[in-house]
RNA sequence: GGGCGAUUAGCUCAGUUGGUUAGAGCACCUGCCUUACAAGCAGGGGGUCACAGGUUCGAGUCCUAUAUCGCCCACCA
């Protein structure tokens, strides 16, 4: 029998095995099996770089749930993939062409996508070695890519569909214009910052007339694009102006004073601007109005040919600066309000979104919306998350959506399946026959394809078996920050093209951050990479800190002194595991007959600590789960029992129950730590299959719920402690003498305690002091005399005690309290007063 | 402006449907190299559960109000 080593060693342990399971695919489903299924997809990470702590807890928990599953007897299913994330890689692959000096333009489209599929396959090598390193149970036979060729064709088909049903439609609107990597983005995308800024006061003279309009603005660069300045209707201050001119400061030229509801009279001076071509409020007024839509800057943010000459090239932040000293100089600039107030900006590139009206495509929201709103009202038809206040979080989106910008003026993406001629529009599966048509030149976002994941990488449209058996997924596990951008839609898109939620759980976790509360930024330099954690503690020290830090749906705190003491939790098993090995190496067959008083605690508390274990992983309270688990093997498994055990190391009975309770143990902990479970498993001398991946999770068994036994021997280690606490407490040496004075077996106690050679049976005429539990009662001998602190310890003990039992005595008077409380709780209270009374008694002989 | 979360030991966090003496890890103090483990063992100290009311026989837990911090959402020109 092959020995532990005396120490964990986390290197050799994660050495080989990831690839030993890859071998014997135990990673992988089958659909043909009749088990039911389990099924997980990844969320797809983003192939611009590497994992960071986040990805590691986000598959951890997955992988958790589902070697849990397996072993629980599911046809599980963990489908893996990666993003193309359009917007993201796109930027890092223009900015390695750029250090290289080559320009995204000049270089060519084709070219492009090449040097972007190249990115993909460089990075796409890192994630899997990365997963490998962790351990994760991905069925790579089902990997898939947001851009391959089966996802390309999902999204083909939802966007020709939805297009003839209506629901994709292509419009000129005011978009959120990212001026840095010059293409549109949705609302999720930008990012509003808190800035310091004011409001201008501006004067708008009336035509022919002296009089004018104070027209306060937060951005007096746009009033080149001005078009009318609008008052409400029932406001008495500007009636007279209705109807009439002003004259557009800097640009002389004449534009109406109209009234509309936008205009509100309690805010600002109640005149308000209208730039329909860079503001959305003021867009729809245009429309009401059918005033000219005059936009002036260019993709880049600079001011284009609309603005006077002077300001013409001038960045928005060039322009805003001159516009203020020009209208200074005339006179026009009345007030500057100091004001700080939200600006949006790109969640990409960071800079000041740019809203411009723009042809773009857009998917019409509401019904979609109202349609996952509808669905969760229905208890067995919603997606349940995890914690559950999370469904708010997606309701409230549904509620307040708006029509969803998806075409992005990028390269790396799905290309938009539309062409044009002329002012004809086709929209197909595949180019339209005839010569002339032009392609849309435009990707969709990349969260278009994302929100197909659940069901496209199963083989939508496609009706397979796996889509069959493995849809709705199971589960899906994400952070709360990705609910708008992907559960979201995930959800309507899923509900809308297949009937069905995407997911029937959605276990939602938060985000981690540094020690301070911190979020991790590369500008901080705060930033922890997982893989040092895991050459310092290993994998599975990780994983089980990242598992079991926090309740569900809150965000952590990174520390690395508490994955110190996880490796020392793994020290702590490995070494109870050595222990146990070395004790049972001829043990031929478990065998749980002739169980004595210990062996039937021990059993009863193992199984007791599986149910509530398995109460915790079938919640996702991982860290309850972890927390029951540790507390077993450590307080009771280690501490008790095999120190017991020790005292009867040759009986077959304890041989067969610490290989039992050692293998319960190993396989809870399995989830959480793969690696060292395994290990250690391989080297049991009775063991159900060849590897603790393909065991049978432990099962809750009455036949060994010993409740007698089980009391016995805790009030055997309460007296035990007892005894320690008193010995200690008093620097009761090793030549003291104890007299037991109860008849019941106390070999265990005896032998626990060390005490054989103290053992006398007459009481002896020297200082004495009483250990007691509910059924045992000794007494210490000892030579020392009562000092002045051990008399004022006692003194103390016995007024809290009297302090105690008065409490409980009018607790137990109180007809209230015995009449309405449960009659357990009462009797354990009566249980309670009489041991105290006892313990008071003999402290005050 | 709405919504949500947090506030518990020096630090990081648990705390099930309310149950009476509130837990863990780390840190701290005392004593131990007891042959599974000194990265360990045994013992110990440390909290008026942010604050003020209320409901209840009983509140860290439920209700109301307040404070501080954080997050999400929202077209305040």
């Amino acid at each position: 029998m092959e020995e532990l080593e005396k120490k964990y060693n986390h290197e050799e342990v994660e050495k080989n095995k990831y690839d030993e399971w890859l071998k014997k695919d135990y990673f992988k489903c089958d659909e043909e099996s009749a088990k039911k299924p389990f099924c997980i997809v990844l969320p797809p990470p983003n192939v611009t770089g590497v994992l960071h702590l986040g990805h590691a807890w986000d598959v951890t928990l997955q992988d958790i749930i589902i070697r849990y599953k397996k072993m629980e007897g599911y046809d599980t299913l963990w489908l893996p993939g990666m993003d193309h994330a359009a917007i993201a890689t796109e930027a890092k692959v223009v900015q390695r062409l750029k250090d290289k000096g080559i320009n995204k333009y000049e270089y060519g489209r084709e070219k492009f996508l090449d040097a972007c599929w190249n990115w993909t396959h460089e990075h796409g090598d890192i994630i899997r070695q990365q997963w490998a390193k962790l351990g994760i149970a991905l069925d790579y036979s089902k990997e898939r890519f947001t851009l391959d060729e089966g996802l390309s064709l999902a999204v083909k088909k939802v966007f020709v569909d939805y297009y003839n049903k209506g629901l994709i439609y292509r419009g000129e609107k005011i978009i959120n214009w990212d001026p840095a990597a010059q293409t549109a983005l949705s609302n999720e995308e930008v990012i509003y910052k808190e800035e310091k800024s004011a409001f201008y006061h501006i004067k708008y003279k009336l035509e022919d007339s002296d009089e004018y309009l104070d027209v306060a603005t937060t951005r007096p660069e746009t009033l080149f694009g001005d078009t009318a300045v609008a008052v409400n209707e029932l406001d008495e201050r500007y009636k007279k102006f209705v109807g009439k001119n002003v004259i557009l400061p800097l640009v002389n030229k004449p534009i109406p004073v109209i009234t509309d509801e936008h205009a509100d009279m309690t805010k600002g001076t109640g005149c308000v601007k209208i730039t329909p071509a860079h503001d959305p409020n003021d867009f729809e007024v245009g429309n009401r109005h059918n005033l000219e839509r005059i936009v002036i800057m260019n993709d880049d943010a600079t001011m284009n040919e609309n603005v006077p000459e002077k300001y013409q090239g001038m960045t928005r932040e060039e322009c805003r600066e001159e516009t203020l000293k020009d209208l200074e100089e005339l006179g026009l600039l009345l007030e500057v309000e100091p004001l700080t107030h939200e600006v949006g900006h790109s969640e990409r590139t960071g800079v000041m979104v740019e809203p411009m009206i723009k042809k773009q495509w857009f998917v019409k929201m509401r019904s979609l919306a109202d349609r996952v709103l509808d669905t969760q009202k229905k208890k067995d038809e919603k997606v349940n998350f995890v914690p559950s206040r999370y469904e708010k979080t997606m309701n409230h989106w549904m509620e307040i959506t708006y029509d969803w910008c998806i075409s992005r003026q990028l390269w790396w993406g799905h290309r938009i399946p539309a062409w044009y001629k002329g002012d004809e529009i086709y929209v197909g599966m595949d180019a339209p026959t005839g010569d002339g048509w032009i392609q849309d030149e435009d990707v969709l976002d990349t969260w278009f394809s994302s929100a197909l994941w659940p069901f496209a990488t199963l083989g939508w449209p496609e009706q397979t078996k796996l889509l069959e058996k493995y849809y709705p997924n199971q589960c899906l596990v994400t952070g709360y920050d990705i609910i708008p951008f992907w559960v979201n839609r995930m959800t309507f898109q899923g509900e809308e093209l297949l009937g069905q939620r995407p997911f029937e759980d959605c276990l939602i976790h938060g985000l981690i951050r540094d020690k301070q509360g911190r979020k991790f930024s590369k500008s901080l330099g705060n930033g922890i990479d997982p893989f040092d954690m895991v050459e310092a503690y290993g994998a599975d020290s990780l994983r089980y800190y990242l598992a079991t830090d926090v309740a569900p749906g809150t965000d952590m705190r990174f520390d690395e002194e508490k994955i110190k003491s996880t490796w020392n939790y793994i020290n702590k098993i490995w070494n109870a595991s050595r222990f146990t090995l070395m004790n049972i190496s001829d043990l031929k067959e478990v065998k749980l007959d002739n169980l004595k008083l210990e062996d039937k605690w021990i059993l009863t508390k193992l199984e007791k600590t599986i149910h509530n274990v398995k109460k915790y992983m079938d919640k996702y309270q991982f860290n309850n789960a972890g927390a029951a688990i540790y507390d077993f093997s450590w307080n009771y498994f280690c501490d008790y029992y095999i120190e017991m055990s020790k005292y009867s190391s040759d009986s077959e009975t304890t041989k067969s129950v610490l290989c039992y309770v050692l293998t319960g143990i190993l396989k809870m902990l399995h989830p959480f730590m793969p690696y060292v479970t395994e290990e250690i498993y391989q080297k049991l001398p009775v063991k159900e299959a060849e590897s603790i991946m393909i065991t049978e999770y432990p099962k809750y068994s009455k036949k060994y719920i010993f409740e007698k036994e089980e009391q016995i021997i805790d009030d055997q280690i309460d007296f035990i402690k007892n005894f320690r606490n008193i010995k200690a407490e008093n620097n009761i040496t090793k030549d003291m003498k104890v007299l037991f004075e109860s008849n019941n077996d106390n070999e265990l106690i005896i032998n626990m305690l060390k005490i054989k050679e103290n053992l006398v049976t007459e009481p002896l005429d020297i200082k004495a002091y009483k250990v007691f539990s509910k059924d045992v009662k000794a007494t210490i001998y000892f030579e020392k005399q009562e000092t002045e602190e051990d008399k004022l310890a006692r003194e103390n003990q016995i007024k809290v005690l009297t302090e105690s039992i008065k409490r409980r005595e009018q607790l137990l008077a109180n007809t209230n309290y015995v009449n309405k409380a449960p009659a357990n709780i009462v009797e354990a209270d009566r249980q309670k007063l009489i041991e105290e009374k006892k313990k008071l008694e003999e402290l005050t002989k």
